[in-house]
DNA sequence: GGGCTCACG
DNA sequence: ACGTACGTGAGCCCG
């Protein structure tokens, strides 16, 4: 019988520097607790113990602080954003019904070892778990200690038996006291020897094993005389730091291993990690709700009384249309392949629903359209998605106005996750596990009642999250945002993702085979130098550059040698081979990510079709995946070549605006800097006139190095600089960068005193928010961990000026399109990138797009500054640059 | 699945 | 002493 025993105090410290600031919809702090379940899931997976319990630290003074007043007088309070979470932690053990402990007086490792005696004594095996090394005086044959270490964020453990000690340590367990008796330990404060340290400590224990042996020695022992008369001295201070250092295994612990075996968790456990929403525990642990309170408990299809049915017959469609029409809303759910509609209607009191099923009702197409339109005002859940289906199959696809992930995102863009479930967890405090659909077939003919009865609840979750969210988007002023912004915008993407680009595949497929003669030439040669190896293989690239080649390694990356280009580049000149390797790196990117990976999400029309995702981002862009159009190459010629063949279909042209400086006018408008205003204002290029005013120099005699530095300092400032970066991103000293970001911030007050301004508002109301009022809350600024903070601040500048340009350009999407189709132009918006935006046209609307787009990108914000674009026209991309 | 590298704004 | 610019996505390696 096996019991594992853990000290709670280290295992939560671990998990809370381990793992980013984590926080609920509510603000409550989850990152400590939840490491710290996900570590007991792996132990308890890993040893299968029969019983399990964990120990506490209390806050009283213990004898050890009664014994010595220096001991643990220096170590730190928890931070607060820890010791919050405490409560929390133990409401979750006991949930889990795993029994603690703690004492008064008493340490956890005194408990620990308390409990690991008194499982030996009753013929148990005892495994200790901490991160402390304190603990590994108590192994012996029946007690195992796995330490936990965190090193460079990985958590790694290490089963300490008592011959993995013997062998680390050359001495038998017990004698650990003795050890930290000579050398102290400086994390507890136990003071040790003066002046003897681990090395001679170690040495020490090794030969004669004990303290007590040593001093009975003393003036015969092999040791150095400095270090015996040291130990001389020390004397008393040994005998003390060894009773501070021996674990106590006799405290007044009501305990018996038999009461602590494991049970299964209580039901309150489902409820707690909803309250934290562990959605993925839940799952993964298998957590049902069970006791749940939920409204929906009387939920229709399963039982069959409800008020619920499935769709058959033309007139009943009719007759409910007809009802949708007369309500404010209804809430719908699509089927995959748009195989059928779920409606849900009424209040949560009378909720109704009905299911139309294509299999199962004449005239489903009739009913989509009727459905579809304006007329009648729908909420329902990925609101572009179901727009792209729709419009696939020819349906217009009005009158949405509620998107629940798009709202859950504006709500708190750093929730990650945005299905139904989550958001019910979160916002209602029920979860609606997925439908498991046993037998696809059935349930799209209406006849597998479970599915339907899930795929029914979920669409009566979303009149509850429309209920909690519509407000909660009113109080936030994010209404003009959700309206105007985020929700036409979804029509825009599902018409943007359907149209496509079009690529010329033959000149990309010519491409990829020049790439391939090259490659193969450059394997060759750098096989030539080092035989052979798999280039791609940072680790065996790593070995051949800097063991067998010998050549100097400049930076270390958490797993071996960095071999990144930054640090190659360095290297240019000392060896052939780096050229080689950074061609060969070149080729085979453009290669495989483009050339390969384009033509494999090549459609059979010749256009490709990206997905735009509007819940990713923090910051309130859109991303693009599968593929991602938006990192097509540019900024070297080779690469830029791909976009040449990006093209416009048959007789038409590519017309590509883009803003110009957009996120540096916005950093003039936001922090309201006259000087940087004022530069704007002229005209000219922004980064020469910086480096004339930081440079002092006259406008003539800025050159291109100074340009250079200031186009650096622009962006960094952006960015929420530090000088040590830009040095690094301009090879300059870090003194020099210092002197930049000084002589910035003299020419530019303002910009100084926004920063200062935005860090501090931030500190106070734990968020940041973007002109339209985008919202990323902030945990991290809060943080006791410096880098935590610092990363915490630079997002607070980063956040509102990188959002702003979001907005704005999304906005502009929305009138761009809109103003397209009300000019009657076949002109199409097909691709976005951030500051950029392409429109395909036949070549004679060329140049009445091109006015359409800067107009409307230019006029959709009055800042205190001009805000522009530029659009050209080209047969391809790069021609349209 | 995480780490490294590299493509973009 | 430490770690070091914001926001993304994809391909490849390796345990």
């Amino acid at each position: 019988m096996k019991l594992m025993v853990l000290d709670g105090n280290s295992i939560v410290n671990r998990a809370f520097y381990g793992i980013r600031p984590l926080t609920t919809k509510d603000g409550l702090y989850t990152n400590a607790v939840y490491g710290f379940v996900t570590t007991l899931q792996r132990l308890l997976e890993e040893e299968q113990p029969e019983a399990l319990c964990v120990t506490f630290d209390r806050r009283e003074p213990t004898f050890r602080h009664l014994a010595y007043e220096g001991y643990k007088a220096q170590r730190k309070g928890m931070p607060e954003e820890l010791a919050m979470q405490m409560p929390v932690l133990k409401e979750v053990l006991d949930a889990m019904d795993v029994p603690r402990y703690e004492l008064a007086g008493y340490e956890a490792d005194d408990l620990i070892g308390t409990i690991s005696r008194r499982c030996e004594g009753e013929g148990w095996d005892c495994v200790v778990v901490t991160g402390d090394r304190d603990s590994l005086q108590l192994i012996t044959d029946h007690t195992r200690v796995k330490l936990v270490s965190t090193r460079m964020g990985q958590t790694t453990t290490k089963d300490m038996t008592e011959a993995a000690f013997r062998s680390d340590y050359g001495f038998a367990p017990i004698h650990m006291i003795d050890l930290k008796a000579l050398m102290g330990d400086a994390s507890d404060n136990i003071p040790g020897v003066k002046g003897i340290g681990e090395k001679t400590a170690m040495a020490l224990i090794q030969k004669y094993d004990s303290v007590e042996e040593i001093y009975r020695l003393l003036p015969e022992i092999e040791a150095k005389p400095a270090a015996i008369k040291k130990l001389e001295e020390g004397r008393e201070m040994a005998r003390m730091s060894y009773e501070l250092a021996r674990i106590h295994t006799d405290a007044p612990l009501d305990f018996s291993p038999a009461a602590n075996l494991r049970r299964p968790a209580k039901p309150a456990l489902y409820q707690v990690f909803l309250r934290l929403e562990f959605t993925k525990l839940i799952e993964k642990m298998g957590l049902t709700g069970e006791a749940a309170p939920v409204e929906m408990a009387e939920e229709p299809a399963v039982t069959g009384t409800c008020e619920s049915e499935i769709v058959a017959d033309r007139g009943r469609a009719e007759e409910l249309l007809g009802i949708f029409r007369q309500r404010d809303h209804v809430a719908c759910l699509v089927l995959p392949e748009l195989a059928g509609v779920c409606v849900e209607w009424g209040d949560r009191a009378a909720g109704r629903s009905a299911v139309f099923l294509r299999s199962r009702l004449e005239g489903y197409d009739d009913f989509l359209r009727a459905f579809f339109s304006a007329d009648i005002r729908k909420i329902s859940h990925e609101v572009k998605e179901l727009i792209r289906s729709l419009l696939a199959e020819g349906v217009p696809a009005e009158g949405l106005f509620f998107d629940a992930a798009v709202a859950g995102y504006l709500l708190d863009a750093t929730a990650g996750h945005y299905d139904l479930n989550r958001l019910s967890v979160s916002w209602l405090g029920t979860d609606v596990p997925k439908p498991s659909y046993r037998d696809p077939e059935a349930f799209t003919m209406g006849e597998d009642p479970e599915a339907l009865g899930a795929l029914m609840s979920h669409t009566a979750v979303l009149e509850g999250l429309y209920e909690k969210m519509r407000p909660r988007l009113k109080a936030l002023s994010m209404e003009p945002l959700f309206e105007t912004v985020e929700m036409p915008l979804c029509r825009v993407l599902s018409e943007m993702e359907l149209a496509g680009m079009q690529v010329d595949a033959e000149a990309l497929g010519r491409f990829g085979r020049q790439l391939t003669e090259a490659i193969e030439t450059l394997e060759q040669q750098i096989y030539s130098h080092a035989g052979q190896f798999n280039i791609n293989s940072p680790k065996q690239l790593g070995e051949v550059l800097f063991d067998r080649l010998g050549l100097p390694a400049y930076k270390k990356t958490k797993t071996g040698y960095s071999t990144n280009a930054e640090v190659l580049d360095k290297l240019r000149g000392m060896h052939p081979i780096i050229n080689e390797v950074l061609e060969y790196r070149q080729y085979t990117k453009l290669r495989s990510t483009y050339v390969d990976g384009l033509l494999k999400e090549l459609d059979s029309d010749g256009r490709i079709r990206t997905s735009f995702q509007m819940t990713v981002t923090a910051t309130g862009r859109l991303s693009s995946t599968e593929p991602n159009l938006q990192n097509i190459p540019t900024r070297t010629e080779l690469g830029s070549e791909l976009r040449r063949m990006f093209v416009a279909g048959e007789g038409n042209v590519l017309v590509d605006a883009d803003y110009s400086q957009i996120e540096l006018r916005l950093l003039a408008h936001i922090s309201g800097d006259e000087t940087m205003q004022n530069a704007f204002r002229t005209g000219e290029d922004i980064h020469a006139i910086t480096a004339s005013q930081v440079f002092g120099v006259a406008p003539a005699d800025v050159t291109p190095a100074m340009r250079r530095a200031a186009k650096a300092v622009n962006f960094g400032i952006v960015y929420g600089i530090s000088p040590f970066s830009l040095s690094q991103d301009i090879g300059v000293t870090m003194g020099e960068a210092k002197a930049y970001m000084d002589s910035y911030f003299a020419k530019y007050p303002g910009v100084k005193a926004y920063m200062d301004h935005i860090v501090e508002k931030a500190k106070a109301d734990g968020y940041v928010e973007t002109l339209m009022h985008r919202r990323r809350s902030l945990p991290e600024i809060k943080s006791s961990n410096r880098n935590t903070r610092a990363f915490g601040e630079r997002v607070a500048l980063n956040m509102p000026i990188q959002g702003t340009a979001a907005d704005i350009i999304k906005l502009a999407m929305v009138h761009v399109s809109h103003r397209l189709k009300a000019e009657g132009l076949a002109a199409k918006l097909i691709m976005q990138v951030h500051d950029e935006l392409i429109v395909e046209c036949p070549e004679g609307e060329a140049e009445q797009v091109k006015a359409l787009l800067t107009e409307e990108m230019e006029r959709v914000a009055d800042l205190s500054v001009p805000l522009t674009a530029e659009a050209h026209s080209g047969k391809n991309w790069l021609e349209a640059k």
